[in-house]
RNA sequence: GCUCCCUUCGUCUAGAGGCCUAGGACAUAGCCCUCUCAAGGCUGUAACACGGGUUCGAAUCCCGUAGGGAGCGCCA
């Protein structure tokens, strides 16, 4: 016998995607990628995408990183059509809750003589997979328990032993099937060793759940992380023998760091959260994730709309891609300055300095946009337009200074009269030396500011709050 | 060790035997514009891992080498 998946699912065709995250953790970068291609696959072809949470490790799964897992996703405007907090008939959506439905399917195997109980400790698993390891041969389960008679196994079942179910693997077949990103794949059955369908505390392993509930769900497309390629013919298997219509799978290359390494904590942040608490913009990242491993002749920031239109499963890249913040960057950069008043005045919430009036505020963060990638980057413009008059650094106060007394006395007469208005000062001061272009502004802007360079002169003068300009240019009068 | 996957500019990638003296974007360098920065415009630098085949012709097909990665768990 040989399984073999046909081609990819024809446009038109319904699609059903699905992201299955384990709450362990935060939502990594590499998962939230997977999740959005989810998402957008399902999108462009008017199916469904669904979420899974897949707890059945009940020592490392949480509830807090289940809550924390559909936050980060939502954040990321990434929506699912049914999940956790969004029951339908195909749930329930947390495999910790669909126990019932693992023993029926289980129950199915051991009635077609698929499984076997295997009683073989850890401690016996792990010694076994070292000595093979040290011997060169590959770590594979023996098979030591698998053609025990059947009286022992009642006996061992009947004196309370504890024991795992095994999956059968059948010999030299070859499992085949069609990868959406890599095309044709081939395994032989004999590579494959027995594997554990159900641990010795009755709970379903991976491999089995996986499969049975992409299978139950009406899953029609996998589209996953290419660590999971070498699994796919083990979860063929158990479909088959369930007699389950496999789905579709593909398998996207892993992200990987700066120095070519899986992308991990080493990396410094690899959590959707950590970029969300630094400031990073939702669209920024979904923009990045989106052109890693992928590609589209589309440029510029794309809205969620635009990526379902843009999104082509066969741009799909088989190479693992690095996540790099500098481009990351021109995202954070691009999204930055494409925000409305009232959501850039929220983004910056937190450095505002406190009671500045909506009129203020909105003018100054537009300012400051062009100027700052993240919230932080505000922070200096904050101390410099609204605390002490700056210091200046030897270049600037060399400005000043050439700029004479002259320029100061008519700058700051002009802004005792006219206030934070720039243009009366600046036309005041052209009328009083008869300079004009940057011999004009510079020394404007660094006498205000302390600095040869920064966002709208016009603007910060005019958010400074009131006698501020007229001290700062009165100094060097 | 075995099985599987991968390898085009610094980065993300286009490329499915001639359209490739390899295209785009970001980054970078220069110029223009400009009160500065940013934005914008123009121009430039920069890549087919290596070696063999196959072919009139190879980034594209085949084989091998090297280098990366994954899986082989009572983890997902």
């Amino acid at each position: 016998m040989s399984t073999s998946a046909s081609a990819p699912p024809r446009q038109g065709a319904p699609v059903i995607t699905r992201f299955a995250p384990s709450p362990t953790g935060e939502l990594h970068l590499g998962n939230a990628r997977t999740a959005l291609f989810n998402q957008l696959l399902a999108r462009r072809a008017g199916g469904r995408f669904l979420l899974r949470v897949e707890d059945t490790d009940s020592e490392r799964s949480h509830e807090a990183h289940t809550r924390a897992l559909l936050a980060d996703l939502a954040w990321l405007g990434i929506e699912w059509d049914a999940g956790p907090d969004r029951e339908d008939a195909r749930g329930p959506y947390r495999q910790s809750q669909r126990g019932a439905l693992y023993a029926q399917e289980l129950a199915a195997l051991e009635r077609a003589g698929a499984v076997y109980p295997c009683f073989c400790t850890p401690l016996e698993l792990s010694l076994a997979r070292r000595s093979q390891l040290a011997a060169g041969r590959p770590p594979r389960y023996a098979g030591t328990c698998r053609d025990l008679p059947p009286a022992e196994r009642a006996r061992r079942i009947a004196a309370g032993v504890p024991a795992t179910l095994r999956f059968r693997v059948p010999g030299g077949e070859r499992i085949e099937f069609i990868d959406l990103v890599h095309g044709p794949q081939s395994f032989a059955s004999d590579d494959i060793g027995d594997f554990v369908v159900r641990r010795a505390d009755g709970t379903a392993a991976f491999f089995f759940s996986n499969a049975v509930d992409d299978a139950r769900m009406g899953i029609t497309l996998v589209l996953r992380g290419e660590d999971h390629l070498t699994n796919t013919p083990r979860q063929l298997l158990i479909l088959a023998a369930l007699g389950h219509a496999p789905p579709h799978y593909g398998h996207v290359a892993l992200l990987i760091g700066a120095d070519g390494a899986p992308l991990s904590k080493r990396h410094g942040a690899v959590s959707v959260r950590e970029y969300r608490e630094r400031g990073y913009l939702p669209e920024a990242i979904v923009n990045h994730l989106f052109r890693l491993g992928h590609s589209t002749a589309l440029h510029g920031l794309l809205s969620l709309e635009q990526m379902v239109q843009a999104f082509d499963p066969g741009h799909l890249g088989r190479s693992p891609a690095r996540f790099d913040e500098q481009q990351l960057a021109t995202w954070q950069k691009e999204a930055a300055q494409r925000l409305a008043p009232a959501a850039a005045r929220r983004w910056l919430a937190a450095v505002l300095p406190p009671g500045l009036d909506e009129d203020s505020a909105t003018a100054f963060t537009a300012a400051l946009l062009p100027n700052v990638l993240l919230p932080e980057d505000a922070r200096p413009w904050v101390d410099i337009v609204f605390g002490d008059p700056p210091e200046l650094e030897p270049a600037q106060a060399e400005v000043v200074r050439a700029a004479g007394p002259g320029y100061f006395s008519a700058a700051a007469a002009a802004a005792a009269r006219a206030g934070g208005d720039l243009t009366a000062i600046a036309g005041a001061v052209r009328a009083a030396t008869g300079r004009k272009g940057a011999d004009l502004y510079m020394p404007l802007r660094v006498a205000l500011t302390g600095r040869a360079h920064g966002p709208e002169l016009a603007t910060l003068l005019k958010v400074m709050p009131a006698g501020k300009a007229r001290e700062r240019l009165a100094r060097f009068a």
